[in-house]
DNA sequence: AGGAGGCCGC
């Protein structure tokens, strides 16, 4: 023992220390007021000085101090407990415990090993620290042992023991030994029925946790609020709003609103029902709002779709000077990388890596996923490169993203890598990658791989896949063999694929398979304006100008509602909106002017406007419309005033582009002198000198 | 307690 006095700074003296009466007993001493390790270090020099340390009583409690009260004292634990003689199966305890909640658990394996061959006799509490420590490092395996031994030893039938057996298995995703231990237990308190359904939230086994709820209801044995928390998780993965409230309204009557935890999976599980607003109400009458509870509402708007309102609310995050972790950063990149907010999202990342947050698995992905759907796909290489960790997710995002960014050789070479890897591809991986042909009109390929699906995989394509199929065929001009693959499906088709094949008609000038095609919609979704749209235009582009008419009017006849086109743009971090519809009377002056200066100058340089588009629009209006009044046309012309000159324009909209707007973009970037990049419903549009980079074809 | 990738088109 003597070596380690050399080693404590017993020069400075503490409070506790000038505690002028040492105490008979320090047990509490050490336990309740040692607070720093700077306190247990005086306090164990003291008691070396006074070789009260002899006692074991009090070294164990020096030991539960350093090794489960106090941060980063686990090796001043371990020193001490080296120097014990010949350690009690309680001092054990202690430091395996203390060890399987440490970094690396397998060091409460090793002790555990170590007490067995020194043949101290281990109890319910050894067994139950292991299992922890098994559970921690999912060591289904070494947890498999420790089973065994718990049998050999006789402590089966003890509740602490079988509740942490069920959360090992659980943990090591055998959840259907977690439940046979669980079925095996003559009694179960509300930890094993806790132990069980977060078991199941583990395993993404919503429903059962909903069941296992029931059943507790049923028996009325009565529940906590960790069971709570649990079951508000699976109602928000459900959409079970009727389970959910019902808990909502237990938790109010027995005054529980106070307890945060549970206000915040109360708030969680609302913005996952839709109820969002609900949700901020909740939000709003908390008293202290933690990470957690701000990362759960933003996530909550951003999951609803209102990706302005998760911005916004994480600007109010900050003035309420919390700090942002990794996971709230996820969801407010989702928000830049769905509104386009390139400015906001960069500053996100720059933030990430200020703060050095851990670039985990998730927050890397949605990284890369922003970055691409920003247009700034070499920016989600880089993102990639630089993770240590990447699964299928990553893998998917990036190859996503290359696709969209006109990159589809790039993206099927990643696909290869990917393969390289040992990282096995999922259906949506094949989204990605077949998509990446069609983009890219790399048809062989795509028809390989989707035959390769099945075959080398082991992956069922989904209508979604046939459906890039049917993409890949149709936009390369093989209408004939798009239309017999749709006849050839083992299922019937769905609007999205007709609507797939009706746009390559009009692509290909097809009118009578374009007709058929909306035939199909109509059955199958009747109140879709786009169809009638697409069919129109596709009347126009042969110069069937009365059909073009008679299609759109049937719009206004079946009183479909059309979805108005939106361009965004983000100046100085502010997400601005323009609506089509707005006309532009509500558009202030400046604007207005700015169009009009814009489509001039580009008219000089030979812009011929669609004035047979135009005039279909009017028609179907009924008011007098100019084919300037694009929304994305009123982006830019808003992005040229706004900004400096060559500086890159940025534009994100919810509809894909007209021709027109996409012939005039490209004289745009040449009469300003401007990069512009518009991301509309799908992909990318690079504009430069006059040319863009989906080379037309999209 | 909170977090990632997804066919078409308007």
């Amino acid at each position: 023992m003597a070596s380690i006095v050399g080693c404590l700074p017993i020069t400075s003296l503490t409070s506790i220390t000038q505690i002028s009466q040492f105490p008979e007993n320090p047990k509490s001493l050490i336990l309740q007021q040692c607070k720093t390790p700077k306190d247990l270090r005086q306090v164990h020099a003291h008691l070396l000085k006074t070789r009260r340390l002899l006692d074991p009583i009090i070294t164990e409690a020096v030991l539960e101090s350093a090794a489960l009260l106090l941060p980063d004292t686990i090796d001043y634990a371990l020193s001490i407990f080296n120097h014990i003689d010949k350690p009690e199966s309680s001092a054990y305890n202690v430091m395996i415990r203390g060890l399987a909640f440490k970094r690396s658990p397998d060091n409460a394996l090793l002790l555990f090993k170590k007490m067995h061959e020194n043949s101290v006799q281990h109890d319910k509490f050894t067994f139950s620290s292991v299992l922890k420590a098994c559970s921690r490092m999912r060591g289904l395996k070494e947890g498999e042992q420790v089973h065994a031994l718990i049998l050999k030893s006789g402590f089966k039938s003890n509740e602490f023991v079988e509740n942490t057996l069920i959360q090992m298995y659980a943990n090591c995703g055998q959840i259907g030994v977690a439940r046979h231990v669980f079925d095996g237990m003559p009694e179960r308190g509300i930890v094993a029925w806790n132990s069980m359904l977060s078991g199941y939230t583990k395993n993404g086994l919503w429903d059962e946790v909903v069941k296992l709820f029931q059943k507790i209801l049923e028996l009325n044995i009565g529940f906590d609020d960790v069971t709570m928390i649990s079951v508000l998780m699976a109602c928000g993965r459900l959409a079970n709003l009727e389970m959910g409230e019902l808990i909502g309204e237990y938790i109010v009557s027995k005054g529980l609103r106070r307890n945060n935890t549970l206000m915040t999976s109360l708030i969680d599980m609302y913005a996952k029902c839709g109820r969002i607003d609900t949700a901020r109400k909740l939000f709003n009458e908390m008293d202290k709002r933690d990470v957690v509870a701000w990362s759960a509402m933003i996530s909550g708007y951003a999951q609803a779709d209102r990706c302005k309102e998760a911005l916004n609310l994480f600007h109010e995050m900050q003035k309420g000077n919390v700090d942002p972790n990794e996971v709230t950063m996820v969801s407010v990149l989702y928000s830049c990388a769905m509104l386009g907010a390139y400015q906001t999202g960069k500053w996100v990342h720059f933030y990430i890596k200020k703060k050095k947050m851990k670039l985990t698995v998730t927050l890397g992905t949605q990284l890369i996923d922003f970055y691409a759907k920003c247009g700034y796909i070499d920016r989600s290489v880089e993102v990639f490169k630089e993770m240590s960790f990447k699964n299928v997710f990553t893998w998917t995002a990036l190859i996503q993203g290359l696709a969209n960014n006109g990159e589809g050789k790039m993206a099927l070479e990643f696909f290869c890598l990917m393969l390289e890897n040992d990282v096995k591809p999922n259906d949506v991986t094949f989204i990605g990658v077949l998509s990446a042909c069609s983009h890219a009109c790399l048809v062989d390929q795509g028809r390989n791989l989707f035959n390769s699906m099945r075959r080398d995989f082991d992956i069922e394509p989904r209508i979604e896949h046939y459906g890039c199929m049917v993409d890949i065929l149709g936009r390369a001009g093989f209408l004939e063999e798009a239309y017999q693959f749709i006849d050839s499906m083992p299922f019937p088709p769905n609007a999205v694929v007709w609507r797939t094949l009706l746009a390559s008609c009009r692509a290909h000038k097809n009118i009578e398979m374009a007709e058929k095609s909306l035939e199909h919609i109509t059955r199958l979704e009747p109140t879709h304006s786009g169809d009638y749209i697409l069919l129109s235009n596709t009347y126009a582009l042969v110069g069937r100008v009365e059909d073009a008419i008679r299609v759109r009017s049937l719009i206004k006849e079946k009183e479909i509602k059309k979805t108005p086109g939106c361009s965004l743009i983000e100046l100085d971090g502010v997400v601005h909106e323009f609506f089509s519809e707005d006309g532009e009377h509500k558009h202030s002056k400046e604007i207005h002017d700015a169009l009009d200066k814009m489509m001039k100058q580009i008219k000089t340089l030979g812009y011929v406007p669609n004035i047979e588009g135009a005039r279909l629009e009017a028609e179907e209006e009924n008011k007098e419309t100019s084919v300037s009044h694009h929304s994305e046309k009123l982006a830019i012309a808003y992005g040229l005033i706004r900004t400096s000159p060559r500086t890159t324009i940025r534009i994100s909209k919810n509809l894909r582009m007209c021709g027109d707007c996409h012939n005039a973009t490209k004289y745009i970037s040449q009469a300003f002198e401007r990069m512009i990049i518009v991301r509309d419903r799908n992909r990318f549009h690079h504009f430069k000198d006059g040319l863009c980079s989906c080379k037309d074809y999209w």
